[in-house]
DNA sequence: TTGCCTTGACTGATCGTTCAGTCAGGAGTC
DNA sequence: GACTCCTGACTGAACGATCAGTCAAGGCAA
């Protein structure tokens, strides 16, 4: 019997390492999160991760860049498809917009919880959904405002990051919603809740822009 | 000249910790909270902090026992007073379950942070949710359906958890929307954010209650 | 004097980080 | 082809700092 290893050797030290600090920074968040756990379960030693990343804040930003990479592709790559000039365009652009870090490419829960913690994060979270998620944020901003012309741009903008906070609790939240409503948590659809949550998110932006263009 | 307190002496040493572990926990997290952070700030030894709430679980605990006491009884007070057979019902029982946690009773921005990351947190967070604002929650959810009585009740309890991820994203944002849209931070009312994020709510809610209801 | 409150010094464990050193392999020279 | 030189990847042990938690002792009101 050959010698046994429990992580895929196929993947450089360097990817292992990334790819395990996503699990545990999602599970721990930044601070509860141990270099020492991350290196464990990468199978490397603890020096390896300073000598790639020099330390905890590079690893953390590490994992962030490659990541949103990623998603940001896949959104951008979706958004140029959609017709802007349909009934549907609205419905279109947020399904581009959320369904990319739901999926496998996009890290799964382990990055979406991630994702949630940037979002309610300090400053250095701050920071880093700035330098890595704003561009995109105001490309899909622009394709609300075409498909909504009469909107004025203030309430497109609240209606983005109220749709950005809206994915986050649903991706966090999983099991509450069964709960207090009595449902099977098994039953729940992955395709169900993603379609609750583009059909919540369009009718909560329309209501803004009705109330605001009413005034 | 007497000698210098830059606490409020009026306060038992219980109540300060209190306060200053709100304060901490907000800014730093559960894990990134010291519990030498808090003693500094509350002005007493760390030693005494353990005396009281026993160790740093305990502490957090009785953070959110005492703030989700406060929010939940002011939410109770003010939905009991609404008129659930007004077309306004939906926007007032909206109103009362969000108004108070943003309010100064309601432990203003320290707590909502809290609050944001007691939502994305872990199984630690999750247990401190369901004991301490599932009951209310549950009474929300009954007023909903009760205003909305077509609607099937699984609807209601997803709009109900959407609605309060729409509330974390709105408090945890800030900032962003204004520099998205390019706005002028220092001009956004809080009042104008309160009714901005009724009015999406309620938008999306109802959205998902027509879309469930008409299958 | 009994009992609650508070202090401050203290412990062992764990934290992120550093560092000297090993090892495989490619480049360049003879 | 054999030799030396060099580099990047990686290890394991150690560092000082900081962590949550403990404890004996004193203050002070009832």
């Amino acid at each position: 019997m050959g010698e046994l290893k429990h992580h895929d050797s196929q993947l450089s030290a360097r990817d292992r390492i990334l790819d395990a600090a996503e699990i545990v920074f999602a599970d721990d968040g930044f601070s509860g999160a141990s270099m020492k756990a991350i290196a464990a379960r990468a199978d490397v030693a603890q020096g390896l991760l300073h000598y790639h990343f020099t330390n905890k804040e590079g690893l953390y930003a590490a994992v962030i860049e490659r990541r949103s990479g990623i998603i940001n592709a896949d959104r951008i790559d979706r958004l140029q498809k959609v017709d802007l000039s349909t009934p549907d365009a609205v419905a279109d652009i947020l399904r581009a917009l959320m369904e990319p870090p739901l999926g496998p490419k996009g890290g799964g829960r382990a990055y979406a919880r991630i994702l949630a913690g940037l979002t309610v994060g300090d400053a250095r979270d701050a920071e880093l959904v700035r330098k890595h998620y704003d561009a995109t944020a105001s490309q899909f901003i622009d394709a609300l405002q075409t498909a909504l012309p009469d909107a004025p741009r203030t309430a497109i903008s609240w209606g983005y990051n109220l749709a950005i906070g809206t994915l986050v609790a649903a991706v966090s939240n999983s099991g509450r919603p069964e709960r207090l409503s009595g449902a099977d948590p098994n039953q729940t659809k992955q395709e169900d809740v993603l379609n609750t949550l583009i059909t919540y998110v369009e009718g909560g932006i329309r209501a803004v822009v009705a109330r605001t263009t009413a005034h």
